[in-house]
DNA sequence: ACTTTCAGTGTACGCATGTTCACTGATGGA
DNA sequence: TCCATCAGTGAACATGCGTACACTGAAAGT
């Protein structure tokens, strides 16, 4: 026999339903042209009953952005603490990406698409947090070998062209079908080749 | 005293109103949720004249790609045009991409935005597009010292590192306030850097 | 045991939407 | 000159929208 949720408990899980259920909607239509009583119907709950969690869909949509990043940064986590990252920067890495955006399609699918379109607010926050994360990778990038001589700046600047490959990528991990391990493959080969190629730029690098 | 137009010549005025009204809207909201309606009142027209040209709003956005990657494809055969280009591919091609993102700024807003989030068809439409004109840079940089010797694979992805840089901060111009010469200076300045990264990388590539 | 709090309900409203249909009147071919 | 064509009109419709408001009833505080 369960136990009775208690009201916080049960807040909690319609907010939860409320997210996974724009998420979801998200996914064929986009964010911004979703609308909070199809929200509301997906999440099991009448239209008013959103109120009592967000104020406006812009506020769902930042709560979206905020929980997305989360596991973004799970990942960048999870290959620091990765020994083969280090020793095997490209390889180690473009799997790790790979491997994150499978476990997490829609929070991918969810940054990659409204990153350029959605409303200002949600936009402007995915830029924010973008950056935020490209300065995070710089600060591991900065222990690679060749690197660690870098002006900061052009650590940097390494790290968002690792960033903008990984979205790119993400954007076609989480467009490909499911169950297509030949697709998989040849995306993480050519995030390799890319990468690679840019290492090599790295080791001639001056100024 | 001036002529009064033929029928045609009439249509045609209307129909470009109608997709300088889409683009115009879309600057600010997005194609994916400006209405019909909204549409007809921009281009100064009642809702139902609208069906004269374009059966659906899906199908007058395949033709804002169009029209779009029309003045895309004018920057590159303005490239391969420029004797500066071939000589000295980094700086000459950054600056003519700034220039042109600049002159044709809603375009290239357009094609940024709904390439991640349009409808399926609009964004199957871009993506096609943006291939197609990959392949074409390809044949552009092919003439290159050091990369006439590669693969046409390695050179599609040197290619597609080139135009996805190129999308990004075709990106920043667009958003970019108008009247900051230093902002654009600065978006001129990071792109060369990181094209100039990306050329060191081919001259040590190898398979 | 009582009262308060508050997550979720149900109704009602005014508004913008996409699409239909019958129409008008200038253009342009006969 | 007459008449067919057809780009643009204007009214009407059903539908879905965001939000206001008064409400209910169980959980939590006393």
């Amino acid at each position: 026999m369960s136990v009775a949720p208690s009201r916080q408990e049960q807040k909690e899980r319609t907010r939860e339903a409320i997210l996974n259920a724009a998420l979801d909607l998200s996914r064929d239509h986009g964010f911004a042209q979703i609308s909070l009583r199809q929200v509301a119907r997906q999440a099991g709950v009448v239209p008013t009953a959103f109120y009592r969690h967000f104020d406006s869909m812009d506020e769902l949509g930042l709560a979206l952005v905020e929980r997305s990043f989360l596991t973004l940064r799970t990942m960048i986590r999870e290959a620091q603490g990765d020994p083969d990252v280090l020793d095997n920067i490209i390889e180690a890495s473009a799997e790790v990406l790979v491997r994150v955006v499978k476990q997490n399609r829609m929070h991918f699918a969810f940054v990659a698409r409204e990153r350029a379109s959605g409303s200002a607010a949600v936009r402007e926050a995915i830029q924010r947090e973008l950056e935020l994360f490209i300065s995070e990778l710089a600060v591991v990038l900065a222990r690679l070998p060749h690197l660690d001589r870098w002006s900061s700046d052009d650590v940097k600047m390494a790290s968002g062209l690792f960033v903008r490959n990984m979205v790119y990528r993400a954007e076609q991990v989480v467009q490909m079908p499911e169950g297509r391990p030949d697709r998989e493959e040849e995306i993480t080969r050519k995030a390799q080749r890319e990468m690679r190629l840019i290492v090599l730029g790295f080791e001639k690098w001056e100024s």
